[in-house]
DNA sequence: AATGAGAATATGCATGCACATAATATCGTG
DNA sequence: CACGATATTATGTGCATGCATATTCTCATT
């Protein structure tokens, strides 16, 4: 039945899929070692091993030294999500993109934001605030501190032609960050902008970038009514 | 300077990443084939390969055959977003995890979902709807239409012991999907479950699974008051 | 029976080599 | 000079081998 030979890796990994999915293995079952298949499929057990790191990464084995590999039980779902330049993600959609810089302050850091932005008091910050617009109509709404302690050259820039974002990803180079999306209602301020009712519940998206240690920039991007973020996977 | 061999891909990783942030090579610049890497580093072109394989996935450097090797010049904000078994996610804050089913119903597709999930309207369907707890307090509120066409086997499930979303995972596997997040206010019923304002902001998580083109099931998770959504990168 | 040292084993990684593939550069022919 | 065949080149992949490392298993010692 296995008469002919599989030696690209992707075949092995999509043969490895069809096992897994077709239940010859069942969840949590134990499959055979790399040098095992390696025979089987006539290949080199480093062959066997891409495939198999392949279909881990993606988490549906898990596999550890000396334990040998396993189905996975409950293979969760992994979407990567693209965080879109801003620019971009409204020409995507076929529109004109402008923005205006609402304000341009050095202000310390509120409290609640310290947990999420670890700089201390002492440090300066510089806050800006900036609207994104999609056809001249508002389409995102940003809130932004920016340590000038790792990026001081920040401090120097005007964001008539580039965005704060722009400047930071293409001059401030990153190791680490958060994402955290939720839900909120549009308050006084942002029914306004959007001309929207109050209660209007609007997506919100905030990041933390490091560098190392060093906190770069927080920032707070709350979307106009009808807002989706969407991922295949 | 480059006394000393590095010979881990890690490493080569970590050095590779250095020049990189540090701007010893530009965005846009072509940066040494391979070759060249391994002969400088003292190892073999294989573990360099390895290196720039890691970096071209995380989206730092495209790479072309013959064309070479070049730095991203927006390195794109990836991050990998992974969606938690809502039994695990309960009970990784510490608390109870339990589950109740609220309706079991054969229904057919309401028409704003034909669009995200494409199924004749003579498919049978399953319309289940779960409330998920932690501690006795409601959790997440989810509706689900489950294509019976695609898994006959779900009709036959009682749901007091597995939830329908870890029976569908651990039975239909799937090849593809679609993930959507946005923010609606809770409305009547969500505000009286969650005992909460109606005009509460609730984070929403859609998610469709295929097999191959086969739609499997769509579900809406409609978490409590507060709820974020977390990643790190 | 409990414990700890060491053997066994499965995966992880590095290497040197060969060949495949894609894209570009070059050069000969008309 | 235009154009197409051919050589060149950088990355992509496969293989055989050897050693590294993490775990588990086994078995002797206490």
């Amino acid at each position: 039945m296995k008469a002919q030979e599989l030696n690209s890796w992707t075949q092995i990994r999509e043969e490895l899929l069809r096992r897994i999915n077709e239940r010859v293995w069942h969840p949590g079952d134990i499959i055979p070692g790399e040098a095992d298949l390696a025979e089987e499929f006539g290949c080199a057990r480093t062959t066997v091993n891409r495939a198999l790191r392949d279909l881990a990464e993606s988490g549906l084995v898990t596999r550890r030294r000396k334990a040998g590999t396993r189905v996975a039980i409950n293979p969760p779902h992994k979407a990567t999500l693209t965080i879109p330049i801003i620019r971009e993600e409204v020409e995507g959609r076929g529109s004109i993109y402008s923005q205006s810089l609402l304000k341009r302050d050095k202000q310390t850091l509120p409290p609640h934001l310290h947990a999420a932005f670890p700089v201390s008091a002492a440090d300066r910050l510089l806050y800006t605030e900036t609207v994104h617009f999609a056809d001249d109509r508002p389409f995102m709404f940003e809130e932004r501190y920016t340590n000038l302690e790792a990026v001081p050259s920040f401090e120097a820039i005007a964001f008539d032609l580039i965005t704060p974002n722009e400047w930071l990803v293409q001059n401030a180079p990153y190791t680490a960050g958060d994402l955290t999306f939720y839900s909120v209602n549009a308050g006084q301020r942002l029914a306004r902008l959007y001309e929207a009712l109050e209660e209007t519940p609007l997506f919100v998206m905030e990041r933390t970038t490091f560098n190392g240690d060093l906190p770069i920039t927080h920032v707070r991007m709350t979307y106009g009514p009808g807002y989706r973020l969407r991922t295949r996977f």
